[in-house]
RNA sequence: GGGCGGUUAGCUCAGUUGGUAGAGCAAUGCCCUUACAAGGCAUGGGUCACAAGUUCGAGUCUUGUACCGCCCACCA
């Protein structure tokens, strides 16, 4: 083997292998009757073209840690992978690369746009999947899915279909939110809410037919944050109980520039202590008016096109849907087909210009935009597609409550509760090209046909050859069609054998921010569609863990315009730093930040990233995975965790050097013996698996990794490597005992990796295969050897004992050594006074391994009476060990050293008294508790009166 | 405005039913000791954000305050 552990070279031919031999498929595949239950889960689809971030990375360690669990632990597993069509994404990066050309996708034409983005995702759809192999994730890429492949369009068009049956999928004009770059539909979750900096507007607006205020005036005072908008009033409100305005409501407005007259209505909307009170009413602009107009039948005046701009003339409707003929659809032909932010200029100076201005105020806002395009979202009306979703909810938020679904942490389900039991209904429909096109089509009057395909709506519906039907030109939601993930996948709408078995699936791993997109449409859309066998509804899956994001080491959100992106590859694989300059200064939306990237960039990684191996970040990523926080990467555990796998490797090296070709104990012969050490570890190795196994089941990773670092590091390697070596090295031990060693060595390190596979499967499959045979282990690979359980029965409470002994004598000699700088070369001779018959029994035991251990030339018991030379001492218990101190130990140190022990145990005596001395504690306190505490207080006193004497008689030299 | 989470060693984080505060990294000292310098041995370092309460006892439970972060809603 080779000196360090080197990870590209083990990496890379494991996971072709695995593949190849199919170990990911589920174990019912080759052995249909001896599979466990059935355990499922699916990957949350990345983007087809997209490429793996840090996101994935996490995600998909935790996915792949479990599911490897899941099936050493003889579960008959499936996880699938797929990928998203991610419908605007994509479509505005093949958008973006035409741009380049000078093409739109207007001058292309549907079906040759169609073509260049499946172009697209033909070129970059296998860079994803190829990154997450490269991660090791075990997914079964014989069911890999696409969500628009055939199958996946056949259950999306299903599912629309019978959701429109039943009356939960309905087309209507209403106000949508309208990204007036990317000329589509969003729905409210892709409108970000952004603090910003703006004006209010105080707008004057003359009253019509000679009416005046209370107090003589003749205009109401409106306020606006979008002046412009003005050109769509339609009423101005106020609240009803405003006695200032009583007498005007029913009476006119005059509305400026316009010359329309609205009518003052009552609202209960209006909140009178705001402003004036007087609140400008815009139905078809603002979500708010919207409702408003709703209670008093306002005529909906659009007054915007599609950009944003201004129309020439206003497009007036109805609540009901129709187009309203009788208001005057003038508009000023000034303002027509000004971007709203010119226009707003305009307006507002020509208000100002006729007196009509009050005043402009500063003023903080929410301003929505869209989060793809970043550009600000107009309410706009259109006609659009919604899914119902109350009547969806409802089921859904029931399966929570009862906990068929569970989340992980159980916080997040306050949030779910919360969205969901205040829907909103469901735009679905986006004017885009890219997705599942919306399966209706509409006659030459407008009436529409919801159907599979044309040719059902038409013998449906008898509409003969004659009759020109159109499909829809939009398509769906994206997430219409993840939403239907679980069981899409699985062959729905077909009663396939893989959705009997794996359906509901067991865990969805995922993180907070789609727990709305995806998470709670996946079980409102599932329990709709999916039923048992009985009717009921089935959920798309049992769990939910749900993990927080992966920030850059100061907290900050990664992303390419900060410049603090991290490819996960480049840990694995490492990179200098050029390149990594390169690759974070390139394609940025504004190349003035490059500078500063580049800077920082040179700041932190001065040598570049050093190839850490998927291994290391694997099991970084496992260890800060608490649940229910962010997570700071912080390169520092990487480089840590590398150096843990490259223990494992070394320790690899020294167990084969005693090892090979030497006789472990494996041929069932029982010609060995256990050592205490061995008992110790193989105690200790229980307690371990125990723990593991909890915390794996409870989705702990970090607690397992912790205990897995700390059984490897500290006890495995720290101890009992060097336990076992005086053993190998005592020319009187004997054969039987060596073979126990032997077996003791090579079997916990099989077992330790068997441990450690679920989280770091490249080292411990190739360690794996060269020590599999000497451990007595069969198969062709870790992967589907079975996980380590704990045996209670080997916990050896008298072998921890007796090792717990040893290295407390062991770790104060190497004190005594440390502290008076003796060298490490000089053997010593130690004393050991007041011992007990259990010390000298031990001691009798253990003289070799002590005196191999620490350097000891001879070990001296002492009987009662019998006195140590002039010695430095550290007391174990009762027991004291006594290191002379001729000619090593300088005598004030040591008076130093003892005054200062003496110390800690008065101060720590002063405080138990006083807890004791409460009779109130003695009274209330458990007894055990008591107890301990007074067994402490009086070895605590016996031990300052032993160092009390010892200053003394050195004192007295 | 409503809700959730966080505040523990210099940094990043654990801390299970209340019972003497833990890890990794970093720091310091000594060691190239035949698995490993990506290492070994040892050491230092914390008023657990603040305040009050419950309790014999609070990092842990209750209430309040401060600061940080997130989600949702929003007064035009």
């Amino acid at each position: 083997m080779e000196k360090t552990y080197q990870p590209h070279t083990i990496e890379r031919q494991w996971y072709q292998t695995w593949e190849e031999r199919g170990y990911f498929t589920p174990a019912s595949t080759s052995n249909p009757d001896g599979a466990g239950k059935p355990y499922c889960m699916m990957i949350p689809p990345p983007n087809v073209t997209g490429s793996l971030h840090m996101g994935h990375g996490f995600n998909n360690t935790v996915m792949d840690t479990i599911i490897r669990y899941r099936r050493m632990k003889g579960d008959d597993t499936l996880w699938q992978m797929g990928t998203d069509h991610a419908g605007i994404a994509t479509q505005m990066v093949v958008e973006r690369q035409l741009a380049l050309q000078g093409v739109s996708r207007h001058d292309l034409g549907r079906e040759k746009f169609l073509d260049k983005v499946w172009e697209w995702k033909e070129q970059s759809g296998g860079t994803i999947t190829r990154q997450i192999r490269r991660l090791g994730s075990s997914v079964d890429w014989s069911r890999e899915r696409f969500t628009m492949d055939d199958g996946l369009s056949t259950a999306v068009q299903e599912a629309f279909v019978r959701l429109h049956e039943d009356g939960l999928i309905y087309r209507g004009k209403r106000l949508v939110n309208w990204d007036p770059k990317l000329h589509t539909a969003i729905s409210d979750l892709e409108v970000e809410n952004h603090d910003e900096k703006g004006f209010m507007w105080n707008l004057r607006y003359p009253l019509a037919n000679g009416a005046t205020t209370a107090d003589g005036k003749n205009y109401l005072i409106v306020a606006t944050t979008r002046p412009e908008t003005m050109l769509g009033d339609s009423a101005v409100a106020v609240n009803p109980n405003d006695e200032r305005y009583q007498s005007l409501i029913g009476k006119f407005i005059l509305l400026p520039l316009v010359n329309r007259l609205i009518p003052i209505i009552a609202d209960d909307y209006v909140d009178r202590d705001f402003g004036t009170g007087c609140v400008k009413i815009t139905p078809a602009h603002d979500f708010n008016d919207y409702e408003v107009g709703k209670r008093h039948n306002l005529p909906l005046i659009n007054v915007l096109d599609k950009n944003a701009a201004i129309l020439a003339t206003a497009h007036i409707f109805n609540f009901d849907g129709s187009l309203n003929t009788t208001e005057n659809n003038s508009l000023p032909a000034a303002y027509a087909s000004l971007d709203r932010y010119e226009a707003r200029k305009q307006i507002v100076a020509a208000l100002e210009a006729a007196g009509l201005l009050e005043k402009i105020d500063d003023h903080a806002l929410k301003v929505p935009r869209g989060d793809r395009s970043g550009v600000v979202i107009e309410p706009w009306l259109t006609d659009q597609w919604y899914v119902s979703t109350k009547p969806l909810a409802e089921p859904a938020i029931a399966a929570v409550e009862d906990g068929r679904i569970q989340f992980v942490p159980k916080q997040y389900e306050n949030m779910y509760f919360s969205w969901m039991r205040d829907i909103q209904d469901w735009c679905i429909s986006r004017q885009l090209w890219w997705g599942h096109r919306i399966p209706a089509w509409y006659d030459a009057s407008g009436k529409v046909y919801v159907g599979r395909n044309e040719a059902e709506v038409r013998s449906k519906h008898n509409l003969g050859a004659d009759i020109t039907l159109n499909q829809d030109e939009d398509v769906l939601d994206t997430w219409f069609s993840s939403g239907l993930w679980t069981f899409s996948t699985l062959g729905w709408p077909e009663q396939t054998e893989f959705l009997k078995k794996f359906h509901p699936t067991d865990l969805l791993v995922t993180g907070f921010d789609i727990i709305f997109f995806w998470v709670a449409r996946m079980i409102m859309l599932t329990m709709h569609l999916v039923k048992h066998e009985d009717g009921t509804p089935q959920i798309p899956f049992k769990t939910v863990y749900v993990h927080g994001l992966v920030r850059d080491n100061q907290g900050q959100k990664m992303s390419k315009s900060k410049g603090n992106v991290l490819d996960p590859l480049d840990i694995v694989d490492g990179i200098d730093l050029e390149t990594l300059v390169q690759k974070r200064i390139t394609g940025l939306m504004n190349p003035k930040d490059a500078p500063k990237i580049e800077k920082q960039t040179r700041k932190e990684f001065p040598e570049g990233i050093q190839a850490y191996g998927t291994d290391a970040l694997r099991f970084t990523f496992c260890s800060l995975a608490s649940t229910g926080r962010d997570i700071k990467f912080d390169m520092g555990r990487v480089e840590g965790y590398r150096n843990f796998c490259n223990k494992i490797w070394n320790a690899t090296r020294f167990v084969l050097q005693q090892c090979e070709d030497q006789d472990c104990a494996q041929d069932g012969a029982t010609d060995y013996e256990l050592s205490i050490s061995d008992r110790w570890i193989i105690s200790k190795l229980q307690l371990a698996e125990k723990a593991i196994n909890e915390h794996l089941d409870t989705y702990r990773l970090d607690l397992a990794a912790q205990v897995l670092y700390a059984f490897v590091w500290d006890e495995y390697c720290s101890w009992y490597l060097e336990l076992s070596k005086p053993i190998f090295w005592d020319p009187t031990a004997t054969d039987s005992q060596k073979k126990g060693t032997r077996r003791t060595l090579i079997r916990v390190l099989e077992t330790i990796l068997r441990l450690s596979h679920p989280l770091m499967p490249f080292i411990t499959e190739e360690i794996w295969q060269k020590i599999k045979s000497l451990a007595g282990a069969t198969g062709e690979t870790i992967m589907l050897t079975r996980y380590p359980e704990a045996n209670e029965k080997k916990i050896d409470p008298v072998a921890i004992a007796d090792v717990e002994w040893l290295q407390t004598i062991i770790v104060n000699v190497r004190k005594i050594r440390d502290d008076f700088k003796i060298e490490q070369k000089k053997t010593i001779d130690v004393f050991i006074k007041n011992g007990s018959t259990v010390d000298f029994e031990r001691l009798q035991l253990n003289d070799r391994l002590l005196k191999k251990l620490v350097g000891l030339n001879e070990i001296h018991w002492l009987n009662k009476g019998e006195e140590a030379p002039m010695s430095a001492t550290a007391l174990a218990g009762q027991m004291e060990i006594l290191v002379p101190m001729a000619g090593l130990i300088d005598k004030d140190a040591e008076i130093a050293r003892l005054t200062k022990e003496s110390a800690k145990l008065e101060q720590d005596i002063i405080k138990t008294e006083t807890k004791l001395s409460n009779v109130a504690f003695v009274e209330k306190a458990p007894a055990e508790v008591v107890a301990n505490e007074q067994a402490r207080i009086a070895e605590h006193k016996i031990s300052v009166e032993k160092l009390r004497e010892q200053i003394q008689k050195i004192n007295a030299l």
